[in-house]
DNA sequence: TGTAGGGTCTGTAGTAACTACAGGCTCAAG
DNA sequence: CTTGAGCCTGTAGTTACTACAGACCCTACA
């Protein structure tokens, strides 16, 4: 740990290893808003503070949990400068919810198409191939 | 239906209405590669034959079925020249398979995450919200 | 005190897979 | 002959990062 980081945080680098965060992306979530700027030292370094590290990993999670940059930008109140309350909160979690659904379903179907058709295939080191028909084929 | 299209094929703009694949796309799978360089009229007019659709339309169905644009290019035999046999086509799906599978079990763990927090939302025009300790919570 | 090595700073460019112009031809119809 | 649609090219924008290049700074060690 250098001087400064005893003294009042951690450098980008720091941040990085402390949330497992790229340390480029950090620099990323500083352009476009997401993290606020940090005080700097003498020689422009930046130094975070603790604030700093929770609202990361708090991005971090909701970006695990799918969550688009628009509603994390909302759930952090972003969008209209006040922190958000639990209805609206409720509200595009509800929303990413029915997101999450619809894709699970679409990859359900995806799923059982490719399994049933690899699941004819002779493996047989021949062109004819009942993956390529299906795909090749304009019924749905 | 103009002239040249009666007489030889399709124009790009018949192509996409004919595939409902974007017009702009066309071109794009023309510079990379997946649709050959179609003929042209004097005019520099590009002019699509049946083979040029059937192409077209199971790169679409492939891009349906979460196929990467790499894997399409495996199932067109675009990489060594050769059309493919029905094993590597086969394992190509299986290891595809097994993505949208993970991305399946992903999604799931994230729905009931989802779920289960907006459950406990009040709802309410309060700060204090199920949602945001959830993802501020450092335990998964 | 000098220097080697890391770390950090900025701006910019690259990624996938498209999508959307701008400015200029060409074509068919009236 | 004009009008409007369609096509041509090259280039830039999109999302959410990621990866440099070249310059600066800081610490440790000899």
């Amino acid at each position: 740990m250098t001087d400064h980081e005893r003294e009042s945080g951690l450098t980008r680098g720091g941040l990085a290893r402390a949330t497992g965060c790229n340390i480029e992306t950090i620099r990323y979530y500083e352009k476009t808003r997401l993290l606020p700027d940090p005080p700097r030292t003498n020689a422009g370094y930046r130094i975070y503070a603790t604030a700093h590290t929770t609202r990361l990993r708090f991005i971090l999670r909701a970006r695990e949990l799918g969550f688009s940059m628009e509603d994390i930008r909302g759930l952090l109140g972003l969008e209209d400068g006040a922190a958000p309350t639990c209805a609206e909160v409720k509200e595009r979690t509800e929303r990413h919810l029915a997101d999450v659904r619809a894709k699970i379903a679409d990859l359900r179907r995806i799923e059982s198409v490719l399994a049933e058709t690899a699941g004819r295939c002779s493996g047989d080191d021949v062109p004819d191939c009942p993956v390529l028909d299906t795909i090749g084929s304009l019924d749905r």
